[in-house]
DNA sequence: CTAATTTATGAAAACATTTGCAATACTATT
DNA sequence: AATAGTATTGCAAATGTTTTCATAAATTAG
């Protein structure tokens, strides 16, 4: 028992047991070639024998990338972001990197906190979702030079980097295939606008198609509700009692019109046939609800995957500059939505 | 222009600019009462005009925590696990963590990568779902001596602290109402149960129930479904399109059961009729569904709060040793079930 | 068999912090 | 005015690695 420090395993406590420097520890990892086999084995063996493990933080010292990445989304709770999330936590891991997450429940004050906690971190860097953000997050990117990337929503003029799909493009084919099918009188069901430009730009789109195709939205038709199945049930509950309801629904996203859905079935409204209603989004679920969802499809994996893979690249070295990708978008036509008679 | 390094921005360039010694500005950090407040201003306003942002990497290395915590889960993609998530995290933040987060896809040799991974980045904890684990993995929790728990089961002789709820009473509970319900011909559909020891238990829990009281599950009744709506709707279809089909449906958990609610309608039978469903979960969306979705309510939420508040405060010094917390669950009767005639 | 290469290793500086200890400056007490 | 005590600050060592440079050993060439 002539050890002073008794268990604590570092490069110093291998280096030792293998009869070796640390030097020649820190090499065998990382330049594993400049090292004699023999050598490498007797260090391989220490490591084992101790179950040591590296300490990143201080690589992460040198000016080595930490090899983490921070993302930052408004929710984890909800469907929206889930499918996203996952394909660009594969597509990163892929490279060797970890993600750091948070949510900001919409609050872009607290987004602009997280992002700093991130960079604490040391994240090599970072994805938000959309590009409402606040004048203060976008100047502390710049001032810090990290890899930022803005997913979800595509735009020419963005400040970020982004991989995204065009949300006012969504809005007008949703709007548009319902005029295409000629209903006049139109209710939304759209989540909060503020501080949310993906949902903003559907509804834009939305609006500025109806209008143009002379469709008719009364205020009492034209209500918000947050993400949730039930609030969405209960907002069109509503809009489904007046005495004079409208013959279709467009939501801001497919988990809006599931409730809206639901609604319907609750006041024995058959669907499409006495309502007809469209999504955003195509989630899990939205093909197999009966009947399926019509709905404007955006390719949440895809762009997760390719966001992923962007900024791993540009972290590596392998790009450099701004890119923005529009990953497309379509109309899938389902069950819900039929010809007004 | 006599400066050398033009704008790297660390504790010296604030010192520098603070005309301050660096200890005191990281003192200022770290403990500001013992710093004179006209010069912590003085070293605010450096901090503030330089960008600083402090290198936790480097304060890692002192011992101190990492402010990290590890979270590995089968998959984020799912509504199974984004409530519960989102509650950990919401839980853990508030003391200050950031979570570290990756998904290993039901393999436990990938999961046992992420958690070395974790531990290289100094996690200062982690949080693993579920008892199914590999030797190596909990042998790697050992003899690290990091702070760790299981999430989503429990079991009074777990190897890990854990929170989470009892997933045989699941499995009985369900099966139970079944049985009161006067249901005998029952079909099954469960995810696959090796190295899931929920499904696995919630479906042994079930079983035993349905036998002790005289049901019959023909094997092909007996079905397995990945955890996907459009999945376990393909896989119900093939039960119900049985000439002789079960008088009722038990249900590994809501996503499934969901699926086999469509399925019942996409062949024009009527739920609950002609046939009765029950679920295990109550996920968003159970309720709204119509009709209401019968199902064993895990309270997904608690389980997060719970565990992110008892792992903060096992690392921050509050509290130690093992602790094993079971939260309720409970039998939410809603629309999908009804005697059988 | 010696000189010139090549291969393998170690010593020490560097990375960005924290902190124990010592030194200084200030305040209150006598 | 001298002393004791306290508040504030700086110096330097420590943290766990990587990497540059130098050196020693082994190999090849002449």
């Amino acid at each position: 028992m002539t050890d002073i420090k008794k268990d604590k395993v570092d490069i110093f406590a291998v280096a030792k047991r293998a009869k070796v420097s640390i030097s020649t520890v820190s090499r065998s990892f990382n330049h594993p070639d400049l090292v004699n086999p023999a050598t490498r084995k007797k260090i391989d063996t220490a490591v084992r024998k101790l179950g040591y493990i590296r300490n990143r933080a201080a690589q992460t010292m040198h000016g080595i990338r930490s090899g983490t990445i921070g993302l930052v989304v408004p929710t984890i709770d909800h469907a929206i972001f889930a499918e996203v999330i996952q394909a660009f936590s594969d597509s990163v891991d892929k490279h060797g990197f970890t993600i750091l997450i948070a949510s900001h429940g919409y609050n872009l004050e607290k987004e602009y906190a997280v992002l700093r906690k991130f960079l604490e971190h040391r994240v090599d860097g970072v994805a938000l979702i959309g590009e409402d953000h606040s004048e203060e997050t976008y100047d502390l990117i710049e001032r810090q030079y990290i890899h930022a990337i803005s997913l979800w929503n595509y735009n020419e003029d963005s400040r970020l980097s982004c991989v995204g799909s065009d949300n006012k493009l969504a809005g007008c084919l949703a709007a548009q295939h319902l005029i295409d099918l000629g209903h006049l009188e139109i209710g939304l069901v759209f989540p909060p606008t503020v501080d949310n430009d993906r949902a903003r730009e559907r509804r834009n789109g939305a609006q500025s198609v109806l209008t143009k195709g002379g469709a008719r939205v009364y205020p009492q038709w034209d209500i918000e509700s947050t993400y949730s199945i039930a609030d969405a049930k209960e907002a069109a509950l509503r809009i489904l009692k007046t005495e004079h309801r409208p013959s279709a629904i467009l939501c801001g996203n497919d988990v809006l019109a599931m409730g809206v859905l639901y609604a319907a079935r609750s006041c024995n409204l058959n669907v499409p046939e006495d309502l007809s209603i469209i999504g955003i989004g195509d989630f899990k679920g939205s093909n197999e609800v009966e009947p399926g969802l019509t709905t404007i499809r955006l390719p949440a994996r895809e762009i997760g995957r390719q966001a992923g893979e962007y900024l791993s690249r540009s972290i590596i070295g392998e790009s450099v500059g701004r890119r923005r990708v529009s990953c497309n978008i379509e109309l899938i036509v389902r069950g819900t939505c039929k010809p007004k008679p």
